[in-house]
DNA sequence: ATGGTCTGGTAAAATGTTTTACCAGATTGT
DNA sequence: ACAATCTGGTAAAACATTTTACCAGACCAT
């Protein structure tokens, strides 16, 4: 009684056409078919609700339309704002041009077992999409310069010639550096990112800094502490920059939840940030604007960094061009000054250097 | 030059066997293959790199290894935490059975097209995992009885006949109750979730407020307020509270989001969560741990209801058995006191009744 | 009339597996 | 000694598509 799934084969036999000419209407770039067939294919699918399989259509064709996001292993990794607005990017671009998304961890295991490299060969997946990678993901080298399909995902390697799209973090630490300078801070404290392993944030702080002795600012070493992205980080960051100089007037962090720390540790020696005591931030998380005071950061979009990523590889897969003559991607997307209520002048008080 | 992807015929030939044999070795479940065929088999899907096609194994078997995460059109749904927390359970119990999870968001269109029924159909997908399922997603309705692979994570309905695997959120609000009531609170508000539209909020809050009332405990009407589950949400619902009764002594918000919220209203009026008046949250995000006070809350193991959901649908589909013949899963997880900072007695001066 | 080019279509091979039915030879029971 | 059973293995069909090469007829210019 209940049919079975009906396939191609029913569709061209209610039709009465040869199965290649249904499959030729499958794939509507085809010219070849007339008019008048056509519409009799497409009313013989509707009367039998065929869809076609996406599994055999695979097969020959060594296509999945599919798309691998790529994360590294960190504890319930998809729980974070990050990972969640890149992906939640990523999501929209792919689905615009009919593209579906596998998640994947890249799990210590799944490493070993080369399992990245079976995402391709198996055919389940078209090509690579990878958040969250440092200078720790040797395994990358075994795409340096092979034209696969895989984008880095906000992130880049000098060592290694990688397709990438990123935010312009030589952009964001100029802006913010300006806007301190600007406002006439000359004792301040940064809290880094792990710079040793991730590039962007190295060149955040390298254009921060830059731009803040161009500006006649100098930061000692002193007043950099580096952090892990975290809030805790963040926190115990600001408290050490406070001991090593209690009247710092402006701090900035290399990421929003690090400055939220920030706030943490300010409030625990009585300093009211946004009052009398100045915290920028950078990323413009949700949380951001819901702080107390609302947090003044760098607004990067990582929405659209995800769906950039994913439409130039999109692009890249499909042109077809596997071979080595592509030219490596290399995107960076502008950032922007969110000034919320967290920034304020330093106290008229101080002396003038 | 080079090669292009080994298939099981090379292997076969490699090691001078038939294709079936090949195949049988491959699902390790056959007996039938000698040991020392095996190995040579083994050994030449070595020598070769071979690894099987996911695609190729998935047409015959009709099963393609492969779950489908479905989340409601929440913008950037990917980027919370309570998506976020469950999604990673469902990743980790997928993997560990050698399943891949492919991700869907149900947009309008995608609803119109039926295209959750196609990711089935489709063969792209053993079994659906819903998140974020309200009352408003009326198409589950085809799904009612039919025993398919579909699983609503952390909801259930009165009305359809599905596989649900959920918190145990009567256990949630007797705990909360009793919590309050042993401490002597008596002028109490509520926030409560979307409680028209989701069943476990209604459930939530029925079961609070009939602990309450066996416990001698009554709560006004006026002081429930629904919210949203967001943090605007519960603040603007708190300040409502704050209105009708000025003097309440503690706050019980149907998720921690909220009762963050809560915070922020409470101090705008000069109160102290923790110090002159309890807070209490639900869910244990977190930013609950990290909130100032630290949140108390009801731990609600969103990890683990992913997990176990994943897992219990992983069983219903290898059992086989799509047939009418299953009885539907209806499991629900324990949840816990974590008591924090926030909830401290109402004051002393508080006249008895 | 003849050869060439379109037009709309089809037959058949290819994609890489699983699975069913079968088979030859060895072992066992009577 | 003969049928029955067991062992280790194989041939071939099935899964649902795409794609390549080909074909018949219509139309056209010479």
């Amino acid at each position: 009684m209940a049919k079975a799934r009906p396939n191609i084969r029913d569709v061209a036999r209610e039709s009465g056409v040869s199965l290649t000419t249904v499959s030729l209407v499958l794939n509507k770039n085809d010219q070849r078919i007339s008019e008048a067939t056509r519409n009799r294919v497409l009313e013989a699918m509707r009367k039998l609700h065929y869809t076609p399989s996406r599994l055999a259509r695979g097969l020959p064709t060594r296509r999945a339309k599919t798309l691998a996001v790529l994360v590294p292993q960190l504890q319930h990794a998809f729980a974070d704002v990050y990972f969640g607005e890149i992906i939640s990017g990523i999501y929209e671009a792919a689905a615009d041009r009919g593209y579906r998304i596998l998640l994947e961890v890249a799990r210590r295991e799944y490493v070993q077992r080369r399992e990245y490299r079976m995402l391709l060969e198996d055919c389940s997946v078209d090509g690579i999409l990878f958040i969250g990678a440092t200078d720790e993901h040797t395994w990358l080298s075994e795409f340096d310069g092979t034209g696969q399909p895989l984008m880095v995902v906000n992130n880049y390697f000098q060592q290694w010639d990688l397709h990438t799209v990123i935010c312009d973090y030589t952009l964001a630490g100029r802006i913010a550096a300006d806007h301190l300078a600007d406002l006439g801070h000359r004792r301040m404290g940064y809290i880094s990112g792990p710079s040793s392993l991730i590039n962007t944030a190295r060149e955040l702080s390298d254009a921060f800094l830059d731009r803040l002795a161009e500006r006649g600012v100098r930061l000692s070493d002193q007043m950099l502490v580096e952090g892990q992205y975290h809030v805790e980080t963040g926190k115990l960051a600001c408290a050490e920059l406070l001991r090593r100089d209690p009247r710092l007037t402006a701090v900035f962090a290399a990421n929003d939840k690090m400055a939220l720390g920030a706030y943490q540790a300010l409030r625990e020696v009585g300093r009211q940030p946004g009052r009398n005591v100045a915290v920028l931030g950078c990323d413009d998380i949700p949380s951001a604007a819901l702080a107390d005071p609302p947090l003044s950061t760098i607004r990067m979009n990582f929405f659209e960094v995800g769906a950039e990523a994913c439409r130039r590889l999109l692009g890249l897969i499909e042109s077809g061009a596997d071979e080595d003559s592509v030219e490596t991607i290399h995107e960076r997307l502008p950032v922007s000054l969110v000034d919320r209520a967290s920034v304020c002048s330093p106290p008229a008080s101080e002396p003038v250097s």
